[in-house]
RNA sequence: GGUUCCGUAGCUCAGUUGGAUAGAGCAACAGCCUUCUAAGCUGUGGGUCUUGGGUUCGAAUCCCAACGGAAUCACCA
């Protein structure tokens, strides 16, 4: 029970005992006491007046008192205007931090039983990973992590755009002009190989309009199935692939599932004839088959073309329907920039006209663009941030600002490597992932990512700092030196009571699907640590009794920013 | 033009069931390392929460309108 709820219900038998109404706890408003007023939480009783008949402080007097005496965790109280000021006896703390420490995994919420399939990412096979991509992964990886620790079966899938005419451009541009090139013997990364045909191919293309017709013809030897052509894009995509990989590894990313286009470009056509025969689409003249979605305040769709081949909606009906079944979802998020959000809605609303109830559980979590200073990142205008670019010179910067602190002497190459790579992927991660989702972003590649101030290595340095001091403490603790009769300072009630609020943020970001609430909690659990750190010494405190409850307190402090930060896929170093 | 999203300090961003004097970081300025890691801490300055109405005890938050920005409305994916 959150300490919101316990107040709720225990104002609400106040109510009753003073007043002899009955009211909803539900309704009570209590949050947290402001920290220029005294008290740990406040109820806000303006909304009581009617019921009570009496000013303001009048009314949270007279609750305050029947709280502070019938309910021994609640120690004192001050009304101000129409807002009760409560606090909350040390025990209360102590109990609540000792359930804390003695959590075996504390943040993980009690299983839904419900399967949530997240898809992300979805690449196309014709250029190497860029910053918006980044968003697209983290955001896709970390609601995978937040749905989990929510208590559900979380599937992690992708669909790569293996197939279609971009494809077959880079094919034609390598055929023409790449002389046989490989990674192999151009020594450069499979994606980044491709990305230049497809590049090449726009060149020529715009100096030689007519090579067009023969890319089609391309197009349409693949679907036929045509060797020569199947075999170059076979390892075409085989050379992307490996680039992803990379780029995925040095990310931390994995999926569970991976479909391809090429494997599913075809589903969806036996649910146009479903949905004929339901009435649900009809037939133009010509043949292609329409929804029509004007009675709901969209257009008419086109679902089926009039030569009986699909269109992209067609293929997305038919894969959520065989993912449902499949893989018996209750839910399905799909991580997609917001210029498709009229695409899902017209998803949505085809599937629930189709009579799949689950259309409902379809969530779209449609994230902003990341813009640069001059507006759009634009292949053509070579202002594409990449993405293996972008983690290289974050670890480069990791390691400078590393080196010039001079604090890690005594470690291994090794290690240092991989702290480099942790600082840089940490600092980039939280940059993007602190936004909320669904706003556009800024990145300016002129000003490196900070390291300073609210980011993660912030973060990750707040947990460098009490491994550290956890690493000299010289006596044992753990949670059983949460005494009952422990007096923690204001400071560490503070700290207390901001751990207590971790479980909530969790239950918030997962029914938000806004990794960014994660983000902010911990730098507020950082800061907050940093604050008492500066004023509070730790090991040198003499009385064991509080110097074991100091140690366990960080302890707790330690784990949970741990496991904060790894529902952002951010991991924080023992050192740094 | 229709629809959707966004507009908070010079810059980047928090602030979600409507609550007290709107918060952080960066940048600027002034302090704090013989003391558990200074990637830290403390302080100063910086605001018409785009604008105008409405709802009410109370609005950055909800409603309406205007202005500004973005996306989308493909027999593209």
């Amino acid at each position: 029970m959150t300490p919101e709820s316990f107040i709720q219900a225990k104002a609400a038998e106040a109510i009753k005992a003073i007043y002899s109404t009955e009211v909803a706890e539900t309704s009570l408003q209590v949050s947290v006491t402001r920290k220029e007023f005294e008290g740990d939480y406040t109820l806000v009783t303006f909304p009581l007046l009617k019921i009570t008949r009496q000013a303001p402080d009048v009314t949270g007097n007279a609750i305050g008192e029947w709280l502070v005496s019938n309910v021994p965790e609640i120690s004192s109280f001050n009304s101000v205007k129409g807002f009760l000021n409560l606090s909350f006896s040390p025990v209360y703390w102590n109990e609540s931090l000792k359930a804390i420490a003695e959590a075996p995994d504390y943040g993980q919420l009690p299983s839904t039983g419900r399967r949530i399939m997240v898809e992300f990412s979805s690449p196309n096979t014709n250029k190497p990973l860029h910053l918006g991509h980044i968003r697209n992964n983290l955001l896709g990886d970390s609601v995978s992590r937040i749905l989990k620790a929510c208590g559900n079966d979380v599937v992690k899938s992708t669909i790569v755009n293996d197939r279609g005419v971009h494809i077959c451009k880079s094919m034609y541009a390598w055929e023409k002009c790449f002389n046989g090139a490989t990674p192999e013997s151009t020594g450069k990364k499979g994606d980044h190989l491709v990305g230049d045909c497809y590049v090449a191919y726009a060149k020529m293309e715009k100096e030689h309009p007519e090579v067009i017709d023969d890319v089609h013809k391309m197009l349409v030897d693949w679907e036929k199935g045509d060797p020569h052509v199947r075999e170059l894009w076979a390892m075409m995509n085989g050379w992307v692939y490996a680039g992803f990989d990379e780029t995925y590894a040095a990310l931390g990313i994995t999926f569970d599932q991976v479909d391809h286009e090429s494997e599913t470009y075809l589903l969806g056509k036996e649910l146009v004839q479903k949905g004929l025969k339901m009435g649900v689409f009809t037939t133009d003249p010509d043949g292609s088959v329409w929804c029509d979605l004007t009675a709901d305040g969209l257009d008419r769709k086109l679902v089926l073309r009039g030569d009986g081949t699909s269109v992209y909606i067609t293929q997305d009906l038919g894969t959520a329907e065989r993912r449902f079944q499949n893989f018996k979802l209750d839910s399905h998020v799909y991580v997609v920039g917001n210029e498709q959000d009229y695409h899902f809605q017209v998803l949505k609303l085809i599937l629930k006209k189709l009579g799949f109830d689950w259309a409902d559980q379809i969530y779209h979590l449609s994230y902003g663009m990341v813009e640069l200073p001059e507006g759009k990142m634009k292949s053509r205008e070579g202002t594409v941030v990449d993405a293996d670019d972008l983690i290289e010179s974050m670890y480069l910067e990791a390691k400078k600002t590393s080196e010039e602190s001079g604090k890690l002497a005594d470690i291994s190459p090794e290690e240092k490597d991989r702290l480099y790579h942790m600082i840089g992927l940490g600092a980039l991660k939280y940059f993007i992932i602190k936004v909320d989702p669904k706003k556009t972003m800024l990145f300016n590649p002129k000003e490196s990512i900070d390291f300073n101030g609210n980011t993660g290595p912030f973060i990750q340095y707040t947990h460098a700092r009490i491994c550290s001091i956890l690493r000299k403490a010289t006596v044992a603790f753990g949670p059983s030196d949460i005494a009952a009769d422990a007096q923690p300072s204001a400071k560490e009630v503070r700290l207390v009571k901001l751990l207590d609020l971790y479980p909530v943020k969790v239950a918030e970001a997962g029914a938000a699907l806004s990794p960014a609430v994660i983000a902010n909690y911990a730098y507020e659990l950082a800061k907050e640590f940093n604050q008492y750190y500066h004023d509070t010494p730790i090991l040198k405190e003499e009385n064991e009794a509080v110097l074991k409850y100091r140690l366990e307190l960080i302890s707790v402090m330690a784990r949970t920013l741990r496991s904060a930060m790894g529902l952002l896929g951010i991991e924080l170093p023992e050192r740094m």
